[in-house]
DNA sequence: CTTATTTATTGGACTAGTTCAGAGGTTGTG
DNA sequence: CACAACCTCTGAACTAGTCCAATAAATAAG
């Protein structure tokens, strides 16, 4: 270990692996820590960043860095629903409504939906935590001619199983991407952290049994949340 | 535009997507930048790093920062050649072999192989670019009972093709893992970035006709540089 | 007991520098 | 011409602070 850093983090490392601090537990504060390591706050936060890109720690907004639990297993392939995949890896789901609106698509949002007129949309915007701690941002936007009355229906944990329900709609076909980038300000907003902390997008398309393009899903994770597996 | 942050990343922003920068064209050096933005240059690290997230540039370990080109699209799921991938969505692919090696395979490299007894295994390390950029770092770890000789044959672009010529395997299931998380030190050296920089890492396991498995492979892609594409 | 208000604490944003190590080009020597 | 030595430029690592905005807990008012 040369740099300090390196040696910072190192400690650090043990102590969480060692499990001096436990999952979910907060990291004394930056100013303590640099103290604590004999080094200026700055250090002592390049040192911090370095362990959550990693995805070791992670902070909330002027709240604190706190160790991060193990990822989640997510298989963007299963139909399976959230609560149901957390629960089934022993873990705690929720789900928070933040907005649903209806409003003419946005150019970005036409094109992802292949639209060939201004139509307007359904606009779903959606926070789901695990074992309490909020890890993912969600935004369904459907066709609206495709959903009528949709605001009417008290909406399920699981929008999935509405489709079925209420109108015979199943997921038969899904294309997505992946892309790690930043968090625009909405989302940082929504997940507590700061604007342009790193997040995993995962942009979804779905077609129903007809082939039908009914929605659209952008999803933004905590990165160090989530681990992507897909058995082929 | 409340803070300084926020407008110089604004304006850096419009100044690629303008294209007064051209894609992988050296911006100034953090000094000169910080000159012209009037500010500190832990400021525009901190406003560069941001972009460095998003994915608007990437940087070269003390060579500087460049304009990052488009995404490559990869769908890990199918069996294409890098290669053939990259030379689809006209650009340019490379490879380069930087060590290759049979020796007892680790613990860690036995629990993802599933190995039950200490077995040799064959460690390939190779770097790959794309447009003469490296962008991806791959160790491939093969179950050296099933690939005998290997050294002596020579290493073609695509060990797909070299197990189905030579030993008759194809790949007939794989699963894989899609992690973001921090380069470790070999990687971050092989692809010219500083240790601990942010990194999309891609874990998979390959079986052959007869279910059996064959190798794994550790992909580190510079998260800029891709985005991983599935459709199902 | 509930609801505002204050206050301490946190990370975020910022200034103004220094020192160090690696990458790359230039230059001088055999 | 080949090759080592040097020199300059780059980002990486570091010091030592200030000020600000949001959070959350303690406190006062109704």
């Amino acid at each position: 270990m040369k740099t300090q850093l390196r040696s910072i983090k190192g400690i650090l490392k043990e102590q969480i692996a060692g499990g001096i601090y436990t999952c979910q537990q907060k990291l004394p504060s930056e100013r303590e820590l640099s103290e604590l390591f004999q080094t200026t706050r700055i250090t002592m936060k390049d040192a911090l960043i370095a362990l959550e890109t990693e995805g070791l720690i992670y902070r909330e907004e002027r709240r604190g860095w706190f160790v991060s639990p193990p990822r989640l297993r997510y298989n963007p392939l299963s139909r399976s629903h959230f609560h149901r995949m957390v629960e089934e890896q022993q873990r705690q789901a929720a789900t928070r409504v933040l907005k649903i609106e209806t409003e003419l698509a946005s150019s970005d949002i036409g094109k992802v939906l292949e639209l060939k007129s201004i139509q307007p949309v359904h606009r779903i915007q959606r926070v789901r935590s695990i074992d309490n701690r909020v890890v993912l941002f969600v935004e369904n936007c459907l066709i609206a001619a495709l959903f009528p009355d949709l605001l009417t229906h008290e909406l399920p944990q699981s929008l999935t199983a509405l489709y079925d329900k209420q109108y015979g709609y199943q997921t038969a076909r899904s294309r997505f991407d992946v892309i790690p980038t930043a968090a625009p300000e909405h989302v940082a907003k929504a997940l507590n952290l700061a604007e342009g902390q790193q997040i995993l997008k995962i942009c979804r398309v779905n077609y129903n049994q007809d082939g039908v393009l009914m929605d659209c899903e952008f999803e933004y994770w905590r990165p160090d949340a989530v681990m992507i597996q897909i058995d082929s």
